[in-house]
DNA sequence: CATGAATGAGGATTCATTCAT
DNA sequence: GATGAATGAATCCTCATTCAT
């Protein structure tokens, strides 16, 4: 996406340049077929270099998938940790967060592939770095603190913070992670109003379902 | 079929019989690899059967892992199937299905690996299998009925009722999805009241976000 | 065909004796794939059989491939041999050979296409069974002699002898070995009408074509 | 299509190209051994070309006996196709037909070995190719229409027209096929000397056979 | 930068043959 | 005789990676 730097003037094919289509093969090789399951040769045919190019540009196919990985991964993070930063109500917060995510996931529907397969790896880098990452963004951290002067003001009910936590993000990102189960069982997709539509339950459930009565 | 031969003593490994060794080692194997990381030698060397057996009880790897997902999916989709059967209250009907899945994630983790795979395959067999499954159990529809009928009555908010269904399977469901992810940014794990606390929280979150006013 | 011998009650399948079976089925199988194309477990399957009671009674599958050829060029040769016993005029002996490995052929289609293979086998020990069965036959000497006889006597050309011999033999076997060409070509069948005036025309052209003018 | 790059000094072995080696080591291998029974380790060795090479250029072993087939073939049809355009007389046209296959037979043995394989092999794409190419050169018609004439003209005895088409070719071809049978029985061999004594007899017979008394 | 060719190790599958019962 | 299971040695084919140019 913002890989045009060298601008070199490729001699054949594609208008971007060969290091940048590489990638952008590599994105849809993995996110449709894995590690495990990709192949060199696809990568190269379908971004209109040849094979050694990509040895060339990343020396091996598992620096590529790296590469691939932060290229994939870097925008939604810096969104999801620009969008922490001003957030005056906690409802506001929320919605912002569904905003947030819900944009790159549609932008970048790889993105939850990918996420799905690292999840089901053990030590999965990815993982750990996104992890990582939301830990020291300190959200959750401040969402907990917010959530907690709630209760002891007396706003929320005395519900487990982490829990409360754990409910919000499975609510979101997890709907996406099983959507497409949920597109057999009732016909969802993703619909921009169907989106609209879930962000709103999900902060009106959560809001609600913490709100003190 | 005939593979619970209790104990006939075979020639050399295990006290099961070759068969269904081959099938534990497989569920192993593709859960921790996924299909095409997966590798028959391995398989066989890890349920100590020559290659050659693999097969012939299984014609090819692809039969082998639809045997696999068979065998690994049958017992928990069975289960989920009798949990909602007799159901009085929405609460009631709840912890027993959030009882149910826990149970079974919890006694086959591979379970997740493999449905964690199978959502980032479009056109997954499995996933088609266990929405189609869930869909017919009337299990969703049977809940809406519910849920309409309490708004109605004025016991519940006027929520967005396929949405809140989404919410609730999406917290209980989407969480094991997401564990690893939990298990990083809130030091979570698999413990015993760690769980039960979460399906605390989920019926908790749920039942007061759609509580009237 | 003559193999009842043991006749010992099989247990299960077919009517004939197990060994019968497997020599029946493998006469199909190699007939039609080769001795390098044949595989045993088709062999057994064929013969309802299981695949060890093959080498329980053949040892091996190259053996049973000598046993196959022995069995199914063992009835052709030995009517061809007794076809040249009785044999007054060149003509009638002629005719007489024709006729004799016509019905053979017909009869046993599977021997033409064996003998295709075999002869593009060096040292093909069936090629030189065939062969050093038809020269001990005394065969071709005696026809030669008579051949030279009649070019003495002034009834034939002075043709040469032995080419002769070969051209009659080519227009014979020969043709049954291109038969799957001239079906192309020609259109034709094994018909029985067809067969008849294939041999009418062998004997037309040979005796005309040696006789003096 | 661009193997014949004359003498690039490739990396390690012989002079020609990689591809054309391999096309030469296999119909090597598929001639003495057949389909079934060739072995790629075989080809890549003999070729002195790293096994992977032979699916580099031609994807699987089934598309390079076609190669070979056809590489095998063009060259005896084509000359056969030529070989039937200037011809004067019956006897010239029978003459020119025996010469022109003789040669490439002893060029080229392998193309008979293959013939005998592919006469054994019903539905065989090779004899279909050459039957039909046959047909349609219209060799067989002309030559139909020939002998028609001769006969109503009463230079030919009124033979079956279609047997001595049959006859002709059997003898000339049908006589390559048995040679190994006939080398056993009456001492023959490929010697030039006998070649053309062969052809002699060939021509020698059909005329005589055919011709007016 | 770019390409076609080359390589070696790996991995799936097949198959004749044997064994225990 | 008969069977199902087991084995080891092929054998085919794939794939990441490298090389020469």
């Amino acid at each position: 996406m913002a890989e045009l730097s060298k601008g070199s003037m490729p001699g054949k094919t594609g208008q971007a340049g060969a290091r940048e289509r590489i990638v952008q093969a590599a994105i849809s090789e993995f996110s449709q077929n894995g590690q495990a399951g990709s192949r060199v040769d696809r990568i190269a045919s379908e971004s209109g270099v040849n094979k050694a190019m990509i040895y060339y540009y990343f020396s091996s196919t598992e620096n590529l998938y790296r590469q691939v990985i932060k290229e994939l991964f870097s925008a939604p993070l810096t969104a999801l940790r620009r969008s922490l930063e001003g957030h005056e109500s906690m409802e506001a917060a929320i919605k912002q967060i569904l905003d947030t995510h819900s944009e790159f996931v549609l932008d970048r529907p790889e993105v939850i592939k990918i996420l799905l397969r690292e999840l089901a790896n053990p030590n999965s880098e990815i993982v750990e770095m996104i992890g990582g990452m939301l830990r020291e963004s300190g959200l959750p951290g401040e969402f907990a603190r917010r959530l907690t002067k709630g209760v002891e003001r007396g706003e929320h009910r005395p519900v487990n913070v982490r829990q409360a936590i754990i409910s919000l993000v499975s609510m979101s990102i997890g709907y996406y992670l099983l959507s497409p189960m949920f597109a057999k069982v009732l016909q969802t997709g993703h619909l921009p109003t169907f989106i609209e539509e879930r962000k709103a339950a999900i902060a009106d459930l959560f809001m609600n379902g913490v709100k003190a009565r």
